[in-house]
RNA sequence: UGGGGUAUAGCCAAGUGGUAAGGCAACUGGUUUUGGUCCAGUCAUUCGGGGGUUCGAGUCCCUCUACCCCAUCCA
């Protein structure tokens, strides 16, 4: 395992392998090839890969083809290229869900066999009717009670294609009243008159997903199934299924997590489907689209969306995640491995009066801080172009590049100065006159001129003509619902840029930084050398343009008086749970929250007046009663306990009488929960007992401030917060058996002297 | 509405009772022949709200609120 914080999967990977439950991780990415792969897939895909390889295991590609009607040999494909991409390995084949049919039509018949599964006749209507709703439990079919004879029999005629889709479904016997809708007699199978793409005509029925899926991790003797949160209630499905077959462990287990989402994009096959076929982009591999296709045309490299995979993060919360993070990622991947070159977007003429004859010039590849050599050979004359935006006549202030009284230096060449501007009919600029300054030459600068900054250009007679596609994000708003939020300017294609030569000529690589514009690729399918193109893949950060027109602050974030949230009814008392609450706060003096909390618990209220029946102190088995013992109510249920309410009235004894601090009593009580000793046994065994003597403690504080001379110095700057670190550092050198109260007191009085 | 989940900064996200990690974004300043990179620094007295337990709570207990998922013969 790297150095990488562990995400919670990984942190029950190690786990599980830790406690000997597997021998090797072993998991899979499932995709159904039903739609191109997105970024979303990517994270799936880094998520199941990269544990495979930090915990040296195996994942499969499997494609999850039980739908007839949906899946292409296409997609699939494509799910194999994103996966090579992405550089991951999916070992000897890829796996098919298709590949099981047979099994697990076997299994199937098992299941009818045992009766937990029956050919219900019921049309889909009627299905849905009897499901019930969240709130009202369903009611099983009367075809429920079919004999197993004869639901094989229906079955295999199933299977063999005797009957119309639609007329039988086969189902799980499982219970119309759960509250899990999921798990109201689920569906199993599901007749279909349809080739599919792989196993052609054969078959009649096909598995659902919820059948076919843990059986095909089961299979492939999968640890670790992971699948995004919306499958959380089908855990019950593939848990039962497994366990109902019996199968022999080890057996995969499902875990959830949030799957990815971004601003300014959608996600939904259906929606990157709708503006596919409605042209709203230009096919699956629109560089505006957040398919795989799409990144890798427009110039993304795998690396950088792994690396963005990764810092993303794996969690269970429902997010949407920047895509400034995405675009960092390829920034921050390109920077240190593409060649800078001069590429003029919107070119204006600059003709350099005072310049004669024409000269190669010596240019880099690479700035100062990148380490990388290569160099070419840039030509200079006369005529050149530079770009619109790096000339104003009437700047704004803070503007650094060309103006009538500012000079600019040409990236590479040398310095000039505008000495006239020559505009057409309409008054719109069309040529800078210029002169430059001879001894200013990059490299050779003798001529002590300042400027402010370094521009790109390109010569006139030497420079190529190109195309360059401009992307913007597709969506104008960052949660776009539908077609109306499209962003009418993310595409803009410019003909006639101009770049310099060397690119076409010595083909440096396929992607460049266009010297101050950005990072560009140049287009797998639609270059040549006679008509160039490149997509942009994205721009260099731009604090000029920032400064330039700031954006509207989204309201400056001042201290509003918090918003009062409004508190909802809290459900009354029963007349019982009232009479508890009464007696408690009357006859034993508890807090009204405590009170409250253990007389709308039975079982809470019945164990407390157990245990002060056998020591009478009810505030402190209260507290304990309702937080701790509570916690073990709530996490392992009431049932078999591992405690008595008597132990609990010892621990509450030992307490009462200082024996121990709370601290250690909530340590004896995890104690008791866990092994099922008598509090005082675990006291004696451990030697738990309160020190309470502060010439024993002394010398430890002593130590303790002695060895953090620089948080002792912020103490006693006023930075409160470091005093709970010191009881922390006492606590632990003693094992927490310290007198917290004692401890504080002398902490304090050490602290202030 | 029954059930299952989730809530920590503008966006992600660590955190298992003892000083609220990290990344992105943003903002200072320095370096710079890219208004890039890099470097230094700033950015949560507080973890959805309210109570309780504790010497000490983002973490334990109670309660309220908001959002997501489930009533496809899709996956």
């Amino acid at each position: 395992m790297s150095e990488t914080k562990k995400d919670f999967l990984r942190a029950i990977v190690e786990e599980d392998l830790k406690a000997g439950k597997y021998e090797a991780v072993h998991t899979r990415f499932p995709p159904e090839p039903n739609g191109f792969p997105h970024i979303g897939h990517a994270k799936s895909i880094v998520l199941n890969f990269g544990i495979a390889r930090d915990f040296n295991g195996q994942c499969n590609l499997r494609m999850d083809d039980t739908d007839p009607t949906k899946e292409d040999m296409k997609y699939v494909e494509a799910l194999k290229d994103a996966v090579k991409w992405l550089g991951f390995d999916w070992g000897e084949k890829v796996y098919f869900t298709s590949d099981y049919f047979g099994k697990l039509y076997d299994y199937a018949v098992e299941l009818i066999k045992m009766e937990k599964a029956y050919v219900d006749s019921l049309n889909e209507e009627e299905i849905r009717e009897y499901r019930g709703t969240v709130t009202e439990p369903g009611r099983r079919s009367k075809y429920a009670q079919r004999s197993v004879e004869e639901n094989l029999d229906l079955f295999e005629r199933m299977k063999n294609g005797e009957f119309a889709e639609g007329e039988h479904i086969l189902r799980a016997k499982i219970d119309m009243s759960s509250p899990n809708m999921k798990m109201r007699d689920p569906l199993l199978y599901r007749i279909r008159h349809a080739s599919h793409y792989r196993v052609g005509e054969g078959w009649h029925v096909y598995p659902m997903y919820d059948f076919a899926h843990c059986l095909s991790d089961y299979m492939e003797g999968i640890t670790h199934s992971l699948c995004t949160l919306e499958f959380e209630n089908n855990r019950d499905i593939y848990d039962w299924v497994i366990e109902t077959l019996g199968l022999k462990p080890p057996r995969p287990y499902q875990y959830e997590f949030a799957r990815l989402n971004m601003n300014y994009t959608v996600m939904s096959k259906r929606k990157l489907l709708e503006l596919v076929e409605g042209g709203y982009v230009n096919g699956w591999d629109d560089p505006r689209l957040p398919t795989i296709a799409g990144y890798k045309r427009r110039g993304y490299t795998p690396e950088s969306i792994i690396t963005f995979c990764e810092q993303i993060g794996v969690a269970k919360a429902n997010s949407t995640v920047d895509v400034a993070q995405l675009e960092f990622c390829i920034r921050d991947d390109l920077n240190t491995k593409v060649p800078r070159v001069m590429c003029v977007l919107d070119p204006l003429k600059v003709t350099i009066e005072n310049y004669e004859g024409s000269e190669l010039l010596d240019a880099s590849y690479y700035p100062h801080d990148v380490p990388k050599e290569g160099s070419r050979k840039l030509p200079f004359s006369k005529e050149i172009y530079i770009d619109k935006n790096d000339f104003s006549e009437n700047p704004p202030k803070g503007y650094y590049r060309l103006t009538p009284e500012q000079p600019v230096r040409l990236k590479h060449a040398y310095i000039i100065a505008c000495k006239e501007v020559v505009k057409d009919a309409e008054g719109n600029i069309v040529e800078i006159k210029a002169e430059y300054f001879q001894d200013s030459k990059s490299g050779s600068d003798t001529s002590g001129i300042k400027v402010r900054s370094a521009i790109q250009w390109v010569n006139a007679a030497a420079a190529k003509k190109v195309e360059v596609r401009l992307y913007d994000r597709l969506f104008k708003c960052e949660a776009p619902e539908g077609l109306e939020d499209l962003n009418p300017n993310s595409l803009k294609v410019i003909k006639d840029a101009l770049i310099e030569p060397a690119v076409i000529d010595e083909k440096p690589d396929v992607r460049f930084q266009f010297e101050r514009e950005g990072y560009f690729y140049a287009d797998p399918i639609d270059y040549c050398d006679d008509a160039p193109v490149f997509n942009k893949i994205v721009g260099l950060k731009d604090s000029w343009a920032k400064k330039e027109k700031p954006k509207p602050k989204p309201a400056k974030k001042q201290k509003q008086p918090k918003p009062v949230q409004k508190e909802g009814e809290v459900t009354p008392m029963s007349a019982q749970e009232q009479g508890r609450y009464d007696r408690f706060t009357h006859e034993f003096k508890l807090n009204p929250e405590v009170a409250n909390t253990l007389a709308r618990d039975e079982k809470l209220a019945h164990f407390f007046d157990e245990a002060v029946a056998a020591y009478e102190s009810p505030v402190i088995i209260a507290n304990i009663v309702a937080n701790d013992v509570a916690r073990v109510f709530k996490e392992n249920g009431s049932e078999n306990l591992t405690f008595t309410p008597k132990e609990v009235a010892q621990l509450a004894k030992m307490l009462d009488e200082e024996t121990i601090s709370s601290k250690i009593a909530k340590q004896v009580f995890e104690e008791m929960t866990a092994t099922g000793k008598a509090p005082e046994v675990i006291v004696e065994e451990q030697g738990l007992k309160q020190i309470s003597d502060p010439a024993e403690i002394a010398p430890i504080i002593d130590a303790i401030i002695a060895q953090n001379p620089d948080n002792v110095a912020k103490y006693k700057e006023g930075n409160q917060k470091l005093f709970g670190f010191f009881i922390g550092q006492v606590l632990k050198a003693t094992g927490g058996k310290a007198n917290p109260k004692v401890v504080n007191d002398l902490v304090r009085e050490k602290l202030e002297a």
